[in-house]
DNA sequence: ACATTTATAGTACGACCGTACAAAGAATGG
DNA sequence: CCATTCTTTGTACGGTCGTACTATAAATGT
């Protein structure tokens, strides 16, 4: 009755093999057929595992988000107060080893900027994730509305920080800039 | 001898009208023929104006650039400590009507951080830009590390919760944010 | 008027795109 | 063993892409 069983695991190895060849070639001319002779596979086994190509960049966005955070959000609550969480996730977020990946990262972000219907549920998911881990790095005795505030301050301040960093590549006055901008925050509360 | 002299102008009427269209259909898929089709004009007439479809998409940014700081900081220069200046630049950026510009120009900005030789220069100068007219809004007598420092800070800042109120579109807890990040500059010198 | 150069349009060509289709091998349950 | 389902591949089709080529109209200087 019941034949061969899918191979969800196999479509995950795809998958991240796929989002290695997106981080070092870029997003906006990606196709099939490149892919497909990079992994050393038919572009027929590609479109078996993802459906469609519009399919497969939302995986390709759902993956990369979940790397992103995943390596982001190990190290932030950890801490005791903000102004450290804040300064962990800035050394990691300008690590230079992630460079390539933050830069895949904004393309796809401001890609989705221009199709929010396409990619609905990733500009927010993205927002939320870091949203809460920063919410969670000040102490729970905080106002909730002034936590908001104060998360979503550092969460965009950090991201504007990398956007020069990665464009300008002067890591010394961007590094600069953040030195300045993580000591307004609270340290103990 | 001399034949019929080129039409400069018409190029740039041309320009506008293609950086009109991108802003409303995007930038990640164009291509000569729609373009044209909505322009009324044949390929071959964008083709004999632009060269290649690079140099048009380098001649779009370019123009994209153009416009953006031209709206920005022709009230920049009017304001006399930094606090002021900061908050006109952001009430200029966050305001409804710049969205969709301001939508694709995180678009070709991510774009050309992973193709950076594609878009040389563009990058620099979009940072450049901001940082000269932000550093002659501080005193002429602000120490021009702190100038630099204060400078790349703000852009950031304001780059960032733009990038968040553009992908969420919550208004409110943005402004929030961004009223927390603009007490603390300084306002009188 | 005439030679010369630009402006615009129509057409055509090769390349690549996404994807549908058919066929063959591999792994399961009965 | 066998039927069934999944996996992978090769191939083919229609469409779009960038751009080169050709021809015609328009605008200049002499």
């Amino acid at each position: 009755m019941a034949g061969r069983p899918v191979d969800h695991q196999r479509r995950a190895e795809l998958l991240d093999a796929v989002v290695d060849y997106t981080v070092e070639h870029g997003f906006s001319d990606l196709s099939w057929r490149p892919v497909a002779a990079a992994l050393g596979v038919s572009t027929t086994t590609l479109v078996h595992r993802f459906g469609t190509k519009e399919q497969m960049l939302v995986a390709i966005l759902a993956r990369l988000r979940e790397r992103i955070f995943a390596a982001t959000s190990e190290t932030l609550g950890e801490h005791p107060d903000l102004a450290t969480a804040a300064r962990a996730a800035w050394t990691r977020t300008s690590a230079p080893q992630r460079e390539a990946e933050f830069r895949l990262f904004f393309a796809v972000y401001g890609r989705a900027l221009q199709a929010p219907e396409q990619f609905a549920g990733f500009l927010d998911r993205v927002v939320a994730d870091w949203m809460n881990a920063l919410r969670d790095a000040q102490g729970p005795g905080t106002d909730p509305q002034t936590a908001t505030r104060t998360a979503t301050l550092v969460i965009a301040t950090i991201r504007g920080l990398l956007l020069d960093l990665l464009a300008t590549g002067d890591r010394e006055r961007v590094q600069d800039a953040a030195e300045t901008f993580l000591a307004t925050l609270p340290r103990r509360p």
